[in-house]
DNA sequence: GCCGTTTTCGGCCCGACTGTTTTCAGTCG
């Protein structure tokens, strides 16, 4: 699949037209095109194939055009032609703070920047300060930017970021000038990554509570602060923004800076249509406040029911708002328990005594013991006498529990000739069984995965795609074809919530539930503490509109049994 | 460059903050 490729060549073009000085929609038109393309489950040659890519939003003649030209012949004129007199190291430069393309076109013209470097040194002797509209300070916020960009420009994952933005609201909360504090922003939406924390909150002295917000403790820089907003930098190398907001603007400035953008955008068009103006102060009829105070009033007033968070990435949520015809998402209430993790049996820190401890506090019904089959030697995983001896354990333990049960699982490797790691006469004996690839990740992936799906005894597909969102792109894997097989086949397909899998991702998640195959979460926990981190599949799963019914953990487990493929 | 309950042209996001300037340009979200 060449979607990421192609998306990658359309976020150049728009840095380039951006650094050009062009039409600043057009920049944002490419930008919109290269997003559709990045969350395309689809593949966007077959697309092309069959004439369908103009159906895609964001997508027009113009693009999709590019596109085809692109697939067929491997270049792309219109990529050349804008970026042919940009030196290829320059365009990074737009990604630090307080550098704009402005700045850079000026740096480039007159001293010749092409590189993080260059810019440095034209700092550091002084000549940029001497260019028009630069100066003392902004030479400083410039070298600022870079050293911020240079520490981590990587987006933070989601189990750091929600750490770090309960503390900062924490904080905030202990002070009586200030009231609802939120996070907002990526974070709100519970997004895989977030960029910067985002907080709201309503306060009458907004410079004084500014004031408090710029002395945490953990401040590493001040970036801003103004009477209404103030910016810091925290150790993790993270900015947060706080904004301070009238009580009356509350529900408006909470929706505006939840975001995404591009669902704020549509927001603002519908409610233009009705001659009213959405901003972060509230809805206005004219000059009058007509909405604000809470979300709810405002998508009221607008036409449409209140949409979570999760969902707000105009995905087509608006139009099913319009249409009242939302899902009603899985909510933590409704799981009865995580069904993949790991013990001292093969390569985790905890027992089976500790994990079940543990899950007794989390409420859970069960959990799904999923310690890794023989030949996963890397992980010290289990030949068939270690196993026995597990599953006589769990019988000792479930003899104890009143409410409560450990399942038998296994997660069994796929091997590089596409069999199952144990026997079917093995198998059968566990509750549940996940298959998951772990070596031979370029080698035939899409046919192992699916002999493993026509396995009757093989349950769920473990991390389907095999991403690590900090360093690993996943396996070379049809994942169309992958849906395909489940649906036909009845396996189910794993919402893995360990921080740095999230696999399946929200957009396949979705994609999934379209085509009826129903979802496990499991969080992987390989230690005590990661079971908390149920949360982060549980979200990912509702961006990924799921309702309890497609999440297989919200049915007990008589009736989860039931639903097994070779139950059917 | 896209899009259409304002429909094939004209609108699409605009307000806060900073730093440069001396009334506003650039950047950010």
């Amino acid at each position: 699949m060449r979607n990421k490729e192609i998306a990658e060549l359309f976020n150049q073009i728009a840095d380039a037209l951006e650094f050009k000085n062009e039409n600043f929609f057009k920049v944002l038109a490419y930008r919109k095109a290269a997003r559709v393309l990045e969350e395309l489950v689809d593949d966007v040659a077959e697309l092309d194939r069959t004439g369908k890519l103009m159906e895609l939003p964001g997508i027009g003649r113009a693009i999709a055009e590019k596109i085809a030209e692109y697939l067929a012949t491997g270049r792309m004129k219109k990529y050349e032609e804008v970026t042919k007199d940009i030196p290829a190291s320059l365009l990074e430069l737009l990604n630090i703070q307080n550098i704009g393309p402005k700045t850079l076109a000026l740096a480039y013209k007159e001293l010749s920047v092409k590189t993080i470097a260059d810019m440095k040194k034209a700092i550091a002797s002084g000549r940029l300060k001497e260019l028009p509209m630069m100066g003392e300070k902004k030479a400083e916020n410039i070298l600022k930017g870079i050293e911020l960009y240079e520490r981590s420009h990587e987006r933070l994952a989601i189990n750091i970021a929600e750490e770090v933005a309960a503390r900062v609201v924490a904080y905030l909360k202990q002070n009586a000038l200030v009231s609802n504090v939120s996070a907002a922003g990526s974070l709100r939406r519970w997004k895989e990554t977030i960029g910067d924390i985002d907080i709201l909150a309503t306060g009458k002295d907004g410079k004084k509570i500014i004031g408090i917000f710029t002395r945490y403790p953990e401040t590493r820089e001040v970036a801003a602060a103004g009477d209404t907003k103030g910016s810091i930098v925290v150790d993790e190398g993270v900015q947060v923004d706080l904004r301070i907001v009238d009580e009356k603007s509350y529900g408006a400035a909470l929706q505006y800076f939840t975001g995404s953008k591009e669902h704020n955008v549509k927001l603002r068009a519908i409610a233009a249509a009705k001659g009213l103006k959405l901003n972060e102060y509230g809805l206005y009829r004219g000059k009058k406040f007509v909405a604000g105070k809470t979300e709810e009033e405002i998508y009221r007033y607008l036409g449409l029911a209140w949409i979570e968070p999760e969902l707000r990435e105009d995905r087509g949520e608006i139009e099913a708002a319009l249409k009242n015809k939302l899902p009603r998402l899985v909510e933590m209430k409704d799981i009865r328990g995580d069904l993949q993790m790991h013990s001292t049996y093969s390569d985790s820190e905890a027992t089976i005594e500790e994990l079940a401890a543990e899950a007794q506090k989390l409420d859970y019904e069960y959990i799904l013991l999923t310690d890794h089959s023989q030949s996963a030697r890397y992980a010290h995983g289990m030949e068939p006498a270690r196993l026995y001896r597990q599953w006589r354990e769990i019988e000792r333990l479930n003899k104890k529990f009143e409410g409560f049960q450990i399942l038998k699982g296994i997660e069994v490797d796929i091997l590089k000739d596409g069999k199952i790691d144990y026997p079917d006469q093995i198998l059968k004996e566990f509750d549940l069984v996940i298959g998951s690839i772990h070596q031979g990740f370029t080698k035939n992936v899409t046919e192992r995965v699916s002999a493993a799906m026509e396995n009757p005894y093989v349950d769920i597909i473990g991390h389907p795609t095999g991403r690590l969102i900090s360093s690993r792109e996943g396996y070379v894997i049809d994942l169309n074809k992958v849906m395909e097989k489940a649906a036909a086949t009845g396996t189910w397909l794993e919402c893995n919530a360990y921080p740095d899998r999230l696999d399946l991702n929200d957009v396949n998640l979705k994609k999934a539930r379209e085509m009826g195959i129903k979802i496990s979460i499991g969080t992987d926990a390989h230690g005590v503490p990661e079971l908390r981190w149920f949360k982060f599949g549980l979200e990912t799963c509702r961006r990924g509109w799921l309702e309890a019914r497609e999440v297989v953990n919200t049915y007990p487990w008589e009736k989860l049994r039931l639903l097994r493929k070779s139950a059917q």
